[in-house]
DNA sequence: CTAATTTGACCTGC
DNA sequence: GCAGGTCAAATTAG
């Protein structure tokens, strides 16, 4: 729980995800350096290719994430980031609301069998702010769209597609909250414990616009003081696994339909066309304070690493 | 056929 | 009573 409790390997674990990080910051560099010459010639001419850089940023950040994983019960403060437009006091639903357990009616008939469910756990919240639904690498199905008050927008909910083989309580909730440029919100409940069996990640975009006009990416944490670093933390994970995915569904989805957002919004990308790749379109990790009352273990990579602050960019 | 999505009904907290 | 969250039958997709 406390930053106390850290394994005395945690020197050794900051090494190694400090060495991990910066492999992959230099390896964004590289990348960024890659587009550049492929833009300028028309050709990418590198050594490496741009995917093989991403492949390797991801695979530097998710050996960053393992690394982080084995301090299993380590807490990180959290806080909250300025997310630009309207804040859904909804979002904030999971801290006011005590785990009020489940209602069940023990009537049996036909309208009763609605009884049975939990109301919103008390489990840490995060949510993603990204021009596109990103992929976290975990299998959600939906399960419930909702109009909100005063929202442009319906909000969609998403449960653990393993919530009954495996008992996983994670949900999430992805609201479009901006047009144009299109921004999507996406606030996760609770962490997976399912064995995320690695169902073919689908990707989750919508393309209504240029990859040009989109904004950044923030994730922003919050809720209970809690940012635990088990399991695959979606902080790392969809940062991981929608790097990639982000390059190809901007490309493949331009000329695509002009769909609208009452329908799921939900895509499966095909394409590998990476090497079309040719948009700049920052991608922003944003961790507001993450001041380390308790040791916070990212803002301590952060500043072991010289990010700037309490921001680390990359700019493909 | 199975799994996922859609969508209106139902439930809970305020 | 209202708004948000969840359920589950019906429908659609793979």
């Amino acid at each position: 729980m406390e930053v106390s409790s850290w394994p005395e390997n945690l020197a050794t674990s900051r090494k190694r995800v400090v060495v991990e990080l910066m492999e992959g910051r230099e390896l964004a560099n590289q990348l960024q350096s890659v587009i550049a010459k492929s833009e300028a010639t028309g050709g990418g001419s590198s050594s490496l290719s741009a995917e093989d850089l991403v492949t390797k940023i991801m695979k530097s950040f998710s050996n960053s994430l393992s690394i982080l994983n084995v301090n299993e019960d380590d807490e990180v403060s959290v806080s909250q980031i300025p997310v630009g437009s309207r804040v859904d006091s909804a979002c904030l639903d999971a801290r006011k609301s005590e785990d009020s357990g489940e209602s069940c009616r023990s009537t049996s008939t036909v309208k009763d069998r609605r009884g049975c469910y939990k109301r919103r756990r008390t489990s840490e919240t995060w949510k993603i702010d990204s021009p596109t639904q990103i992929d976290d690498g975990h299998a959600w199905r939906k399960y419930g769209q909702k109009a909100i008050l005063n929202a442009s927008y319906p909000r969609n909910y998403f449960r653990c597609t393993h919530k009954y083989d495996q008992g996983c309580q994670a949900t999430k909730q992805v609201q479009r909250i901006q047009e144009d440029p299109p921004l999507f919100r996406a606030t996760y409940f609770g962490n997976h414990t399912c064995k995320n069996l690695l169902k073919a990640p689908e990707l989750i975009v919508d393309c209504t616009t240029s990859p040009r006009q989109v904004p950044p990416t923030f994730i922003s944490f919050e809720g209970t003081n809690s940012l635990s670093t088990k399991q695959d933390h979606p902080f790392f994970s969809s940062f991981t696994s929608s790097i990639k995915r982000e390059f190809k569904e901007v490309m493949s989805c331009t000329d695509h339909m002009n769909h609208n957002q009452s329908s799921s919004s939900d895509y499966l990308m095909p394409s590998d066309d990476l090497t079309a790749f040719e948009s700049h379109r920052p991608m922003t990790v944003l961790s507001s304070t993450m001041e380390s009352d308790h040791g916070d273990v990212l803002s301590d990579v952060m500043d072991s690493v010289a990010f700037d602050d309490d921001v680390f960019q990359f700019e493909f």
